[in-house]
DNA sequence: ATTCTTCCCATTGACGCCCATCATATCCCA
DNA sequence: TGGGATATGATGGGCGTCAATGGGAAGAAT
């Protein structure tokens, strides 16, 4: 499977459209549907963004686990407010027109602090959707935090 | 898999464009791909590079490992490996041109302070790319350091 | 009917692909 | 053993293609 690696900045037109990196298309590519799935992140001010397929085998797996475990209730009454279920009540399924841009729902977009601009993270079986200043801010903060971690030793 | 020896300088054109040594695109042959996966050093001013077969197996594994440990939440809030995802989030994929060049994202060049030339360091199972000053003055910190360490009674 | 959305086409600028040249190491043959 | 021929690698440059972006028109929703 393709990965999603590296950031792009794209500009969100008039229209509220944005380019989806053709590289992160190509990953996508295969897929059964052109589009991707996304939803807002619990943890940061972003969008995470999912191939439909990547998704729906979470999806399945989860109710799998749920029969597996003979977890009745689980399978028919939900799991309450579980992460997973808040989740999938936050995601949206979102085409590419002809040209391969996606229109963000005005909700996500809020949630990120996204208008004219928008960066497209790279996260290995995934990717973050986020406000370019936002973002740079986060990824200073992430990896002055690696280099705490390891420090100048160990080798590289 | 053949190994990555030695320290080779190429020219970087005016297109930006550097000639991988030959003796790395044989290292890196039999890869599906033929190019490599690079990303900023968190150490040090310089340029890691991974062939891409081996990145992609590491993206491979994360994602198979959350969804067999059914570790859903890991999946869809992410963060939980901010090693893996600060990386995937600055790495780049950098296929061969006919001639077996890469173009050096800007980013990254900046990160290492490369202009108009660029040193392929050999680093066994990867290699670096470094500015060529800025390696030769590492080059003699670090010999320096392990003769500290070992001792300067050998002969060599 | 008006507004919003989606599809289609145009533009442009960067990048990839291709070919030409040059340097260097190797080989062949005398 | 030496010199020229040759193969391979490194470098430079031209040009076509594609990605990113913008705008218009047709269709859908209210």
């Amino acid at each position: 499977m393709a990965a999603f690696l590296s950031t792009y900045e794209n500009k969100v037109d008039r229209k509220k459209r944005v380019s989806v990196p053709a590289s992160f298309r190509t990953a996508l590519a295969g897929s059964s549907f052109a589009g991707l799935i996304v939803y807002p992140s619990i943890r940061e001010p972003a969008i995470e963004a999912f191939s439909r397929d990547v998704f729906y085998q979470l999806n399945s797996r989860h109710l799998s686990r749920s029969l597996e475990g003979d977890d009745f209730e689980q399978v028919l009454l939900g799991g309450g407010d579980s992460v997973f279920e808040t989740i999938m009540a936050m995601a949206h399924e979102l085409p590419f027109d002809g040209e391969g841009r996606i229109v963000i729902p005005p909700a996500l977009a809020d949630h990120a602090g996204i208008t004219d601009r928008a960066a497209f993270v790279g996260r290995g079986n995934r990717f973050e959707i986020w406000a370019p200043d936002a973002f740079q801010d986060h990824k200073d903060r992430a990896i002055d935090a690696l280099r705490l971690r390891i420090g100048n030793g160990g080798g590289g």
